[in-house]
DNA sequence: TGCCAAGTGGAGGAATCCTCCATATTTTAA
DNA sequence: TTAAAATATGGAGGATTCCTCCACTTGGCA
């Protein structure tokens, strides 16, 4: 881990990728936090192995649900050309906060990604949810449909938020509400 | 601790309190997770006793911020005496995040205290803090300002929500334009 | 093939958790 | 007022978890 743009050796990216899988099984039926030599037990992998790869818990837990932030995004185009803006940001939102809600840890999780000086792990999964939301709030701007000036960090904030506290309570239908709150709030008001 | 409605004992009643504002003054320097015995040790108590009065960390948290709750409630009445139900809503809103958001391990107190299914001490504070936010809605409501059918819960959990993801980054612009979203979108749709 | 940078495992000291129970204090009632 | 009963206390200590350190192993390159 000298050079940190190196690739790693293959060995490390094997072991790296079972820490991953093993902590996805682990935070899922322990939470998180579950001691974290039992997700290295599980890895088949010693704990300084999980430490290198890992330096802290926070890091772990956005490492593993990474990979659940791409193909969140992917479905923005689908949306944009089926429906108008409004309506897919709608859609696209309550899609986010029920996947985030679903999983116990991915709450915190996503709190690292969008965090504006989160680790670093994490920037492409952070820009690519900026992205997604910046060109879906534009989209609908452009089109009139929002007020101008609404900053998409605010919705990933708010959206992120409501997965932290809600805890799965009363999900989905709380999280339909609030997203149709955020949503609504941006339309241009009415003078 | 036999009977839950049995006041304590004098001495009892002393401890907890010194115990609560060691806690405040300790959670605010330290974070959330600072060793509870730092805790008892400034508070010039055993672990134990913290154990017995506050059986978990949560309940520890919560108490420590409970008593922070009245006050912001307190306010209800002056705001909608001096101006309209949807400025009232807007502006307790904006104090609410704020004042949660100032403090480190507030927020996740406030999760706890609007947890539907929190400890028994935060009962008190749940229902003044629920019953605060019921009656900005539903005045609003009759005066036609918000349209019907927004469930106050809501509201409480967004918040609270947006305080957890936030961390004091941005605050306090991002909570006023987050608390400006919500309030806006409860407004009623020109169809 | 042999070298070395990169990677590994797990022992073990330090920190923290949380229960247990002998002792101390307050309250009650006679 | 006093003694018994009810309540509350402190901190020792076993169990758990954290996380670093370093002697050893392995993959990649010449």
């Amino acid at each position: 881990m000298a050079d940190p743009a190196r690739p790693l050796r293959a060995d490390a990216r094997r072991k790296r990728e079972a820490i991953v899988e093993a902590a996805k099984d682990v935070l899922a039926e322990w939470g998180a936090d579950v001691p974290l030599d039992h997700v290295a037990k599980r890895a088949g992998v010693g704990i300084a192995t999980l430490y290198r790869h890992f330096p802290t818990r926070e890091e772990l837990i956005a490492g593993v649900y990474l990979s659940e932030i791409d193909p969140l995004c992917d479905t923005l185009d689908d949306l944009l050309a089926a429906m108008p803006a409004d309506r897919a940001l709608t859609t696209w939102m309550r899609r986010f906060v029920r996947h985030v809600g679903s999983k116990p840890c991915m709450p915190l999780a996503v709190k690292s990604i969008i965090a504006p000086d989160g680790p670093a792990v994490v920037r492409p999964a952070h820009d690519r949810l900026l992205t997604t939301v910046t060109h879906l709030v534009r989209t609908g701007e452009r089109a009139g449909v929002f007020r101008e000036g609404v900053v998409p960090e605010d919705l990933l904030m708010a959206m992120t938020g409501f997965c932290l506290a809600s805890d799965r309570t009363d999900l989905p239908d709380q999280g339909d509400r609030v997203v149709l709150m955020l949503v609504d709030g941006m339309r241009p008001r009415e003078v």
